[in-house]
DNA sequence: AAGAGGCCCTGATAGC
DNA sequence: TGCTATCAGGGCCTCT
């Protein structure tokens, strides 16, 4: 599923196209999403302009005016298409996330401006759309959630204070988006093999210094993610759809049975499954 | 009240 | 080939 860098790849291409565009359609096909598509939601939308488009951990946010909101999170397997209609009437489909082509089914939104349009495709439909009528609401639907890792606010000061006398494991609080939102499941397991910690290790038995290097590296994980492009994105260039020319440059994310990437560590990475949700982790230099 | 587990949903793949 | 079981990157709700 898209992470926070995913969707901040999605979010600057989308700006790109989107940006100062005006909303002339929007498509509804299938309204039961993770949450019921708002019965507003087109007259919400429709000759608005998009004057931003922002992001807060997973969600995507589309700004507009008179302090209207937009809010659109992908799940786990929500994808977004451009279709741009240029002057030879051609359609160049550009895909933002994880396909080939344009799929014909789960297509479930369209968000059509004037010559172009953005297609909402979710084939689980744990994805959803939410409107707002004003930043204070907003506001609201994000408070139970905590910091991003990239915020000043994920600091030592906080990451102690909430989790020092925790006694569940480190992986489950690196998914807990109230303690830190953004981080998912691929990057979890990548920032805790940088980190040289075991995921199932205790919170409170966690050193001060463990804690500066969670701090550090889902930092640089993110961050390294958003330059790369997003890491779990496949790139799709090719419209074959040929798997294989993307690259995952993953640690330990689906190696497992696989050596250990650290230099000179002998370990094998191990599969777990931790609180319902698989981890990696090489079984000798995580401790 | 913290933490574990179940559930929403479809599709891809593995195993028989 | 065709069936069934398992798993998939998230988040919310319930139960203990």
């Amino acid at each position: 599923m898209p992470e926070l860098p995913e969707v901040e790849v999605i979010r600057r291409s989308l700006s790109k196209k989107i940006y100062q565009k005006k909303v002339k359609k929007v498509i509804v096909r299938n309204k039961n999403l993770r949450f019921k598509i708002p019965r507003n939601f087109i007259s919400f939308l429709v000759n608005q302009k998009i004057i931003k488009v922002d992001r807060f951990s997973k969600y995507l946010i589309l700004n507009l005016p008179n302090d209207h909101y937009c809010l659109l999170h992908l799940g786990m397997s929500g994808t977004i298409h451009l279709i741009q209609n240029n002057k030879k009437n051609n359609i160049t489909n550009t895909s933002f996330y994880n396909s080939p082509i344009l799929p014909k089914k789960h297509s479930h939104v369209e968000i059509i401006f004037e010559k172009i349009k953005l297609v909402y495709n979710d084939p689980r439909r744990f994805g959803f759309f939410q409107v707002f009528n004003n930043s204070k609401l907003l506001k609201k639907r994000f408070a139970h959630l905590g910091p991003e890792p990239l915020q000043k606010k994920f600091n030592l000061k906080y990451v102690y204070t909430i989790l020092s006398k925790k006694d569940k494991n480190i992986k489950n609080f690196l998914l807990d988006q109230n303690f830190v939102s953004g981080i998912g499941n691929i990057y979890a397991s990548e920032i805790l093999f940088l980190c040289k910690i075991s995921p199932e290790k205790k919170a409170r038995f966690l050193k001060k210094k463990e804690f500066k290097k969670i701090i550090f590296y889902s930092k640089k994980v993110l961050l390294n993610a958003i330059k790369k492009g997003g890491s779990t994105i496949r790139n799709f260039k090719n419209i074959s759809g040929k798997i294989g020319d993307f690259q995952k440059n993953f640690k330990v994310y689906q190696r497992e049975g696989l050596n250990c990437k650290r230099i000179k560590c002998k370990g094998i990475i191990q599969k777990k499954f931790i609180s319902n949700r698989s981890s990696f982790f090489c079984n000798t230099c995580q401790k």
